[in-house]
DNA sequence: AAATCTATACTGCATTTTGCAGTAGGGTCA
DNA sequence: TGACCCTACTGCAAAATGCAGTATAGATTT
């Protein structure tokens, strides 16, 4: 029985069609490109070109450089044709998973200072992601795209990363500053300030873009 | 051997720390409060009732009720304690899964009408979210909060969401717009437009809220 | 009155994915 | 020449998902 095709087959199998990879190389360029979207583990990775090529829609070449072997992988016509038919499959919905709000959710377990920290937690791994984004736009005018005839999607694919991040990190300045005027974490329930954020929220109006 | 607890685990035993729940009463109730922040599988919902006994952080009473069975699970004083030590561990990163972005950043594999039609989909996944947040606020208004010494927390926790989903469904009206001044899905590289774009993310701008 | 539908209440099993440790060659720099 | 990092993976246990299966109870429809 061939294995099954999952989405990050696909993932995959379009980087494969970009130019042909070693298997190294695309667990790496994977998680450097489609972490913030689509983040697998490096050991998937290594796994899901031998499944293409399982499925024949990819072949591996064992190359010997000295003593060290490697392997690399190409597109097949199968393969591409695959990549079409793709297009016409329905779309799964998005997963986000923030430890720090599930965190924040219940930081009645711990002290106000607890809870600053974890939106400091959140702050640093965002802000890294922020900033290594907006510096590949910036090689993006020096050096130029790698593929450049794909620009105009993985800037629109920028766009929304830059746009979500930034959203994040406003979000988390008001957080900070409702935090900081709770006087604990327990009990405090529906104050005067709640209930006019809860109003906002109800009406479907924007707390931070007043 | 003990199991070992996750985050997963942390989540439940913060929910059975708001009173007693069945094993069916807390894969349903996790899965409508936690869906955004923490998506679980209904299975593994299961489970993890059955690790916290096993950690000694739950007691199970199973009932019979004619000839119906149910386990209840009730935290102990170690489950409390756990909880409270959770606070001091390190945050994991947020991991945004968005099958949908992958597809666009690819979308040169399928035709114009393709791309917008995923973005489509994603627009429908979000605005079924969005709406059940913003529903569950005006409950929130006029029912009550389930626990409302906690008011506080879910109050800051659904502002999350709905800054999130808000600017979502923003970057989806750009993006079409985008998409549909494109000629084709296929080589167009940096077009003015894209590098208009480009210049704007690589200074940190925002291109929505100009 | 019987049939159907929906909610309650789970469990087992195969498959998918992760995390981590382990193995090993090659290049650089002190 | 020893330390350290980059390349280049594999094996295995554990975590998580998806799906099918089992069964009771109450409500609604025919």
């Amino acid at each position: 029985m061939p294995p099954r095709s999952t989405p990050s087959s696909y993932a995959v199998l379009a980087l494969l069609d970009l130019k042909p990879w070693t298997g190294y190389e695309l667990t790496h360029q994977a998680q450097r490109s489609l972490r913030y979207a689509w983040p697998k583990s490096e050991r998937l990775l290594y796994s899901e070109p031998k499944k293409l090529v399982e499925l024949g829609f990819a072949t591996v070449h064992h190359e010997t450089i000295g003593n060290r072997s490697r392997n690399l992988y190409t597109i097949t016509e199968e393969g591409r044709h695959a990549l079409h038919e793709w297009t016409s499959t329905r779309t799964e919905p998005p997963r986000f998973e923030i430890e720090a709000l599930l965190r924040l959710l219940f930081a009645d377990h711990g002290s106000r200072e607890d809870a600053l920290r974890v939106l400091d937690e959140l702050e640093d791994d965002i802000e890294g992601h922020h900033q290594s984004i907006v510096e590949l736009m910036g090689t993006y005018l020096d050096g130029g795209h790698p593929f450049p005839q794909r620009t105009h999607l993985s800037v629109l694919f920028a766009t929304f990363q830059i746009e979500m991040f930034k959203n994040i990190e406003r979000w988390i300045t008001f957080a900070r500053v409702e935090i900081e005027e709770w006087p604990s974490t327990q009990d405090l329930g529906m104050t005067p300030r709640t209930e006019a954020l809860t109003r906002l929220l109800a009406q479907d109006h924007s707390p931070l873009n007043p």
